[in-house]
DNA sequence: CGATATACGCTACGAGTCGTAGCGAAAGCT
DNA sequence: AGCTTTCGCTACGACTCGTAGCGTATATCG
């Protein structure tokens, strides 16, 4: 019996429509039998988070997850690999949190919400103790550096694109004739900045406050009108 | 017996030193009685970067490392809390081989030239598994935050200083009257690069080559004009 | 020189985790 | 119904952890 009608754990509820991209061991190959309970996936994501936050990653073991979970051990092992694949799953969904807002009205103010959008989540127990964990296991797993990729890092680029798109629209950034020198310039901005944040606050350890976040943002969009020749607006 | 005269390890030899500034538990406290092997220390610390290469951070085990070392386990629980205080002082040394070059006659030169080298660091297998994953256990271990920061991180900002302190020479860059806010600076320049390399090597998984480098050393150099009310040199 | 104090190698140990195998029962699909 | 797959449970060998105990080696101090 799987109790989930309790679910005394923290993140309330699993945005719907997640489930279908995550990339498990192959639910079940053909299409005939007992399909695997989509309540006992929510319920083990949700426990994994739990115990993110209680235990840290290091801390974190198959066996405790499966016992909160109220699911047996064997249960984790037929859909996930191992604990690096199962944490990946567990807070990719917290990623796609990360949104822009309706419309800031400067590139400058759009680029400082996300900043301090993306610094909250890292301040998220679950987030800072998962994201660097599993880097560091991708270094020596090709497979688990593409799953990162896949269901966290490449989905967050939706929002330097959807914020270059709008500046556009303002007129703060040119339209780029060159389509794949632009998109070298969006992969850029994107490194530059969930790198610099990441570092600010996990490995600095301070604070990704707004002093700092207006200081990083005069300093990318500065960087940015000289890659692009385009004027600095001076907010 | 220690066989150190052999020594098939891979980091040649280290730089001399370093040993003196490394943190490990209480060497002895007084005085008296045997000292401790400063052989065995450096057997140790090269055997664990050797582990790093061969095994990755999740599957080193101290064990391993001692029988790699010829010494015994107890020996390295004798100087090390555990796994992660090791692999901290194991990699340190590698991060303080970064420097400046003599001179390369402008601050966008002496920027790429870091960038490109602090690459090449990370392009090491002992240095990528090991900074990420003593980082990961850092977000739930304050003492080890620390240690991480004298050992390694802060170490590194005397290349932004020295960098900026050329600059200002050249007048590339005005000198600051104000002692903070030009600390600030300092700090966020740090976060930027070192964030930005991290992530685009370790994390995007893409090369860290010349043009990126160059595209990137445009941004951030353009960005600290705008920052510091300096027009940019169009080098 | 002897006394003292510490480090070292070695062995052994309980505790905990891993990942898997085997079983009977449950639950959906056709 | 009959078939297929999942699920919970138990048990297991292998491995790692971190520590304790012991005898020995190597330094300093009186």
């Amino acid at each position: 019996m799987i109790s989930l009608t309790e679910s005394p754990w923290g993140t309330p509820d699993l945005p719907a429509g997640i489930v279908g991209r995550m990339c498990r061991t192959t639910p079940s190959a053909g299409r005939k039998g007992r399909p695997r309970s989509a309540e006992a996936d929510a319920a083990i994501l949700s426990a994994t988070r739990q115990a993110l936050v209680d235990l840290g990653w290091s801390k974190l073991t198959m066996g405790d997850v499966a016992a909160r979970a109220g699911v047996a051990k064997t249960t984790l092992y037929r859909r996930w690999a191992g604990k690096s694949e199962l944490v990946v799953d567990a807070v990719a969904v917290l990623f796609d949190e990360l949104e822009l807002p309706p419309d800031r009205g400067s590139l400058a103010a759009d680029a400082e919400y996300v900043v301090l959008q993306f610094a909250a989540l890292l301040e998220r127990p679950e987030a800072r103790t998962a994201l660097m964990a599993v880097v560091a296991e991708s270094t020596r797993d090709e497979a688990l550096r593409t799953r990162i990729r896949h269901a966290i890092v490449d989905r967050q680029k939706r929002l330097v694109l959807e914020g270059r798109r709008r500046a556009q629209e303002r007129g703060e950034l040119p339209y780029e004739s060159d389509e794949s020198a632009a998109a070298r310039t969006a992969d850029l901005i994107f490194d530059v900045v969930a790198g610099a944040v990441v570092h600010r606050s996990l490995v600095s350890a301070e604070p990704v406050d707004t002093q700092w976040a207006r200081a990083f943002t005069v300093l990318l969009l500065g960087g940015l009108a000289a890659a692009t020749g385009f004027a600095p607006s001076p907010r």
